[in-house]
DNA sequence: GTTAGCACTCGCCAGTGCTGAGTGCTAACA
DNA sequence: TGTTAGCACTCAGCACTGGCGAGTGCTAAC
């Protein structure tokens, strides 16, 4: 679709474009890219490629920069994936084998990574719950009349919360109802659980019905959570760095869009499945994010349960080296 | 110290200048604040109050604006704590009845209710464990070789992990290890576990003694983490909208230093005790402060624990507000 | 098809002059 | 002695200007 020679100047400039974020011009090509024409003959090239779509000219006496389009074809061309720098692939290996732990850590200590290394700013969308069933229910008394009580997914994920006993109700009642839960419910899927009116089990408890139920719904919630706390961000101050930022209003735009948790969730999640996926520039559905590339990769834990791994940047992005490290990460961490 | 009416040209000028963030000339001071005097007189007082260190002057011809001096006094000189208005303080007891549920959420919901309600930068510290003890440690069989392992305190936090059993390590020994541990164990300090060394308790257990006593230690970890992990922050946006940090070198040097968790820990934490805890501009230890107020109050739950909320915003701080929102807050807090 | 030459465009920068806000000083007043 | 009106002065901000330089598009020659 554009020859060879086009493709060696689209090219030049969308890459010395990522590095210096200032227009590239005709000469700059003809020095540092030995294509062995001159500045001239790139001129017309430039001017071909503009007219197709792939570059564009903030003023007319400025160099070319990437549109969208070019920054697409770019990408799209990468034939294979390109692979990590020994050091970086190092460094994530070192890093992740120590952090695979806890889970909310866990997600903490990936977006950190991921940040840290590409100097831009990471998301991580933690793990789905996907098609979790109750393990068991278990309530630990603390004293007299405060327990603790848990609900244990076959994935291994838990959530507790601290049970004040309202009156009519005793540490005894409360054990009797985590028998039943335990004898009725273990191995129902956590979607179902969601759905379920508790109040029928706990009735028979008279007063601490509706108590107990607030909290199996407070826990069910908490671990089903499709909300905003399953989404961490690192590194958003790496977007100050970048100079088409220093716009406040521009910056205020994208902070704001991901303050909000649940809007992100959205967008990271919406990415097709395999591989790094790419978003450039306008084909971002939010507004705030139409000088923003996302590149969006799935990670699956050996249970099954899928999470992302997402990396915003200006759509001058080093689109290279973070797909190849979103891909390895992602790898990584699926092992585990 | 300050007659009477260099207090009131010195008041009126703070808080002309927290509303408006221009500086205040002597003439509007004239026309705002009904002091009985001419604009000359006002300049009079004015020369004088910066001679003192209370105010400053951009520049020869502007108005004058607070010094760190001039806010400190203002700040100390609020006898009484101004009282919350009416509808912040339905709001705040609406949305906070509605989140005492599980930690990291209330947490969570509590930085985004006082960044939401202030319209600056909130800081929220988790509980410090302080004087926790171990209640329970228990297994929960997941498959024939993985099981959550949890840590119960007796202040009703929860540590858990998935432990893939390794190879010369069965649920059984698993099992009979929790049995030993809350045997010997249960009622420890947290503080007391940390030092302890689990390989001799895990020593007969041959070759899974290593994985449990990293599963260990992992846990006990994260129960008493007093590093990163605890704070939360919200409304970091918040920053972009003050127009003392339109000037993006600046605002990178506090996002920075919010971003170090560790940092922010210290410095939230070093509050003294009772009461809404003021530090204006300079009187912050870290240099990228030096612009910006902090204030934090101290919660402390039913169970002894106590934790911090802090408001970070421009030394021209709606000071006045944001104690009254923190007092009524941590109150409420630790009632519950 | 390629290239050198050249006129042209336009952002950036430094310099200029104007305006308006606000001051400090002085002298007059109560 | 404290207060005030008047006035000269200062200085940031703004609009405007001209020169510079980077980079272009076009044309004509190779």
């Amino acid at each position: 679709m554009l020859d060879a020679r086009k493709r060696q100047v689209l090219f030049a400039i969308v890459q010395d474009y990522i590095q210096t974020a200032e227009p590239i011009g005709s000469r700059t090509i003809a020095k540092r890219h030995a294509l062995g024409v001159s500045p001239a003959t790139i001129r017309n090239e430039m001017a071909d490629l503009e007219e197709l779509g792939f570059l564009a000219q903030p003023h007319t006496s400025a160099g070319r920069i990437p549109s969208d389009r070019g920054y697409r074809f770019y990408v799209d061309a990468m034939e294979q994936l390109p692979t990590l720098t020994a050091v970086d692939a190092e460094t994530v290996k070192r890093q992740l084998s120590g952090m695979l732990r806890g889970q909310q850590t866990m997600l903490d200590a990936l977006a950190r990574l991921v940040s840290s290394l590409t100097n831009y700013t990471s998301i991580v969308v933690g793990p789905q719950p996907h098609q979790a069933r109750l393990q068991l229910m278990q309530a630990v008394p603390l004293d007299e009349n405060r327990a603790v009580i848990m609900l244990v997914l076959d994935t291994g994920m838990v959530a507790n919360e601290v049970l004040a006993l309202p009156r009519g109700l005793d540490m005894y009642d409360l054990l009797v109802f985590c028998n039943y839960v335990n004898l009725n419910l273990a191995g129902t899927l956590l979607s179902k659980l969601k759905d379920m009116n508790f109040e029928a089990y706990a009735g028979q408890l008279r007063a601490g019905a509706q108590v107990l139920e607030q909290t199996m719904d407070s826990l069910i919630a908490s671990l089903s959570r499709s909300d905003g706390d399953r989404v961490v961000l690192s590194g958003a101050t790496n977007i100050l760095n970048q100079p088409e930022f220093k716009d406040i209003a521009k910056l205020r735009a994208i902070m704001r869009v991901l303050d909000e948790h649940e809007l992100v969730l959205r967008l990271v999640t919406s990415a097709p499945g395999a591989g790094a996926s790419v978003s450039i520039g306008a084909e971002n559905a939010v507004e705030a994010l139409r000088d923003c590339s996302l590149i969006t990769a799935t990670y699956e834990l050996s249970g099954g349960q899928t999470g992302h791994i997402c990396v915003l940047g200006p759509t001058r992005m080093e689109y290279a080296r973070v797909i190849a490290l979103l891909n390895y990460v992602t790898k990584l961490v699926g092992r585990a």
